[in-house]
RNA sequence: GGGCGAUUAGCUCAGCUGGCUAGAGCGCCACAUUGACGUUGUGGAGGUCAGAGGUUCAACUCCUCUAUCGCCCACCA
């Protein structure tokens, strides 16, 4: 199957194949520009959280891509003039990493090129492994509006952030100045906090002395990092501590090089932990930095940027960071300045932290937004604004500047995403669409994002750049475990879908779903959104062939009891679906539409239109359950639609939600009283020894007179007929005059089974009662609670009563 | 250490502002079946809603404490 008019034309097959329809479904949205904004109505607009570009999608993004396509076609199909804008991102640091991978592969490494050289080969690298996350959010079926993706190096993008920066640089909220960060030794750049990755390890806490000058006394000092020793500028003791009151002031001598420093008091020692004094090295610790700052100390680096030990004596130099501790410690021994070692619980930073002079925008790789400054080369401090930033050098008014090296860390674009992609500060076309109407994220990027956005937003633009932030929660793996790759227990969307469609994938991550909390994914769910997927096609199936090939629609106007009740069935569904996704509960409303189409239209209407059939309002039925079922389904449901001839609208895609239909609410009721009986029936012929059919035995009963046929075909009955004088089993919990037509025996055994449903009713009874006899609960609960119970009471006691009469006519 | 969340049927989870005899999907048991669907139909069995107190006419729902699990933030050398 491979192109449309086939679909138009072939016979549905037995069982829905995904695999055979989604593609081409999504060939003809795209090649019928169904993604783009109308023009109409008012702005919906959804900014994707950009997937990273060289990346695979991972089952996290399929949960975020499909809630916000729920949205968008649910307010496509409601007239509001709607786009949802992807995005991709060049994820600096991790492609950074990976592309550093593959230059180490062929032997190769940063150093060997210059920026611009680097710059283009990442571009490269990237580009040939573009398109795969393109090619993954199509096969998920996101109606986004690919014609205004940005790719988070575009023009644009720089154009805006350049903007931006100039406007805090002239304001003057930008400097440049030193501050202690977490440093990888091995990619070279500063990490942000976030992406430091604090593991609680062991590891030994060594008392270390540190003689005063006169070598007579001495200061025990408690670290877990004896190699920063090198570097510390002061031992701190808090103020108040006794031991060490007639030190402050006075100079120690730091071990294993003899430097004098000084014994300094503040209140960020805890007196309690370790020795109550503490080494401050400023370079290499960012407590002690503050420290330094406060007492003005000087910052002595002795871990370099490539790892290796500087500024120590001889013996050290060099070495690597790792190796050093022990011989340190060893050294100490010699010296016998160990005063002891503990082991104790502390947490790691996976990686080395080291002194480094940054901003707090940038990241010191090329792979990036290059920041648009330049430094005077004869005066260190004199720094300008330019974006001539592919320049080296550029001369302003007969002085050389030198560009700054570093680029941009990613928080400072992405914060700037919502304003950057509708082209809002150039009043671009899609301008209308900001601030945007919904951000969907993770709770877990709420500050490092999030509040960037929103903080940028109202600078850069006055306004908030989003109505409402919904948060998911994370996918889980099937254990309930944090999903990720050095466990292996990723779960790839693709192959969900290579199994059981992009519908049923779709279906089973969005089903019993909360906002903001987690929930591991569950195969099962999936495989039940293929088997909904599948149902749903049957009843297309079995509507097409009933109303055959040369089928006019006409209008749809309810007639028999099933048809007003099926109206009401799917009024009513449609507007929960529209309340319950307008409040953005997802597995809520696809829990109404589940049963909407499954219960309701499958197991009740199709089932009595095989008796009593309504062409018309079957071809409603149908069109209302595609339509209701399309921001869930979107693949299965435009299959279908597609495939009907007989059609008005041309894309379901672009059709409008169901408006409701006008029926009788008594004859809907009635249809429920019909059930009741059917249901009954069923029930206690179920109950019944031996699996025969039986016949329906009643007496002046318009409804069953009516039905006949009906009722014998839904309660698989062996024939309805009316009789002047009863006999059999009553079905007393409908309070019809109807009765089973089973023999004696058949009655007698059935006896327990009425005193069991008896001893239920008059326990129901007892219940009701009591709750009524209490006088408080008739005063002080809301009286169409009290009336309601009363309406119960009534009808139990009467369930009794006509049980009680059976039981009498057994005995 | 600070903050947040979870604990409901065998499993995975719903249950919004307190008002049902606590629900769904899957699984399980029994039965059925051809005018769409075995990716089916009908019926059924499974829960003292983690534990202990409290508020209320009424608590799965609100409050307090306890236990267990998870996440985020910070990082005392």
């Amino acid at each position: 199957m491979s192109n449309l008019t086939e679909i138009a034309t072939v016979k549905l097959a037995k069982t829905y194949d995904p695999t055979q329809y989604e593609s081409t479904i999504y060939d003809l949205w795209e090649a019928s520009d169904a993604f783009a904004p109308t023009g109409v109505g008012e702005p919906y607009s959804i900014i994707m959280p950009p997937p990273n570009a060289n990346g695979n999608l991972h089952i996290g993004h399929a949960l975020m891509a499909n809630l916000e396509d729920i949205l968008i076609r649910y307010y496509r199909m409601n007239g509001r003039d709607t786009i949802y804008i992807p995005g991709a991102d060049h994820a600096g640091f991790e492609t950074w990493v990976v592309y550093e991978r593959e230059l180490a592969k062929q032997g190769k490494s940063r150093t060997d090129f210059n920026r611009s050289e680097l710059y283009a080969q990442v571009w490269d690298f990237v580009d040939q492994q573009r398109g795969n996350m393109e090619k993954q959010l199509r096969a998920l079926g996101v109606s986004a509006s690919w014609k205004d993706l940005v790719f988070t190096l575009d023009d644009k993008v720089t154009s805006t952030v350049y903007g931006t920066f100039k406007k805090l640089w002239d304001e003057g909220l930008i400097y440049r100045g030193e501050r202690i960060v977490n440093y990888s030794t091995k990619y070279q750049t500063s990490y942000a906090d976030i992406e430091v990755d604090h593991k609680t390890e062991k590891g030994s806490l060594w008392h270390i002395a540190y003689p005063s000058i006169d070598k007579i006394k001495e200061i025990i000092v408690a670290t877990t990092r004896p190699e920063t020793l090198f570097g510390d500028t002061a031992i701190a003791v808090h103020p108040e501590d006794a031991r060490y009151k007639d030190l402050i002031g006075t100079s120690v001598l730091v071990p294993l090089t003899d430097r004098e420093i000084p014994v300094i008091a503040d209140d960020y020692v805890d007196p309690n932990y370790g020795t109550g004094a503490v080494k401050i090295t400023p370079a290499h610790d960012p407590n002690d930095f503050e420290v330094g700052q406060r007492h003005d100390l000087p910052r002595l680096q002795v871990i370099g940027f490539d790892g290796k030990m500087i500024n120590v004596p001889p013996q050290f130099m060099k070495q690597d960071v790792n190796e050093v501790r022990p011989m340190v410690v060893e050294a100490l021994k010699q010296e016998q300045l160990l005063r002891g070692e503990e082991t104790i619980e502390h947490s790691v930073g996976y990686d080395y932290k080291s002194g480094l002079p940054i901003w707090n925008l940038s990241r010191q790789i090329p792979w990036g937004i290059p920041i648009p400054a330049f430094q005077n080369i004869n005066d260190p401090e004199d720094w300008i604004f330019d974006t001539r930033v592919n320049d080296e050098t550029i001369v302003v008014d007969g002085t050389t500047y030198k560009r700054e090296d570093d680029t941009f860390d990613t928080w400072f674009s992405s914060g700037q995403w919502p304003f950057i992609t509708t082209d809002y500060l150039s009043e671009g076309p899609l301008a209308k669409f900001y601030p945007n109407s919904v951000l969907n994220t993770g709770a877990d990027i709420l500050y490092p994002w999030v509040a960037r956005m929103i903080m940028l937003g109202l600078y850069a633009t006055g306004k908030a750049p989003f109505k409402d932030v919904y948060m998911h929660g994370l996918v889980l793996d099937a254990k309930g475990q944090k999903m990720s790759k050095s466990k292996g227990n990723v779960i790839n969307p693709m192959e969900a879908i290579d199994e059981a469609g992009s519908d049923a994938l779709r279906l089973g991550i969005v089903g019993a779903r909360s906002a903001g909390q987690n929930q591991a994914f569950s195969m099962n769910k999936v495989i039940a959104g293929r088997n909904f997927c599948n149902k749903l096609w049957n009843i297309a199936r079995f509507i097409e062939n009933k109303l055959g090939d040369d089928f006019k629609q006409g209008k749809a106007e309810p007639v028999t009891l099933a048809d007003h009740w099926i109206v009401r069935q799917l009024n009513t569904a449609a507007e929960s679906i529209s309340q319950q996704i307008e409040s953005y509960r997802f597995a809520e409303a696809s829990e109404t539409v589940y049963h909407a189409i499954w219960d309701d239209v499958a197991d009740w209407y199709i089932e009595a239109s095989k008796k009593q059939d309504n062409p018309d309002m079957l071809a409603w039925v149908l069109d209302t359950s595609l339509r209701i079922t399309h921001p869930f389904a979107p693949f299965v449901t435009e299959t279908i639609w597609q495939s009907l001839g007989w059609w008005h609208e041309k894309l379901l895609i672009g059709a409008s939600w169901p408006t409701a239909l006008e029926y009788s609410d008594i004859t809907a009721a009635e249809f429920e009283r019909l059930q009741q009986l059917v249901n009954e029936t069923r029930f206690v012929a179920a109950e019944l020894p031996g699996n025969k059919k039986y016949g329906l035995l009643y007496q002046e009963d318009a409804l069953i007179a009516d039905n006949a046929e009906l009722i014998k075909h839904l309660a698989r009955l062996a024939s309805v007929e009316r009789v002047e004088q009863a006999r059999g089993l009553r079905l007393a919990a409908s309070n019809r005059e109807a009765w089973l037509d089973v023999d004696e025996d058949t009655l007698y055994e059935h006896q327990t089974n009425l005193e069991v449903r008896l001893v239920d009713a008059r326990q129901s009874v007892g219940m009701l009662e009591g709750r009524l006899g209490n006088a408080n609960y008739v005063d002080k609960a809301p009286a169409h609670l009290v009336d309601e119970t009363r309406k119960q009471l009534e009808e139990k006691q009467s369930l009794v009563e006509r049980l009680a009469r059976e039981l009498d006519v057994l005995a």
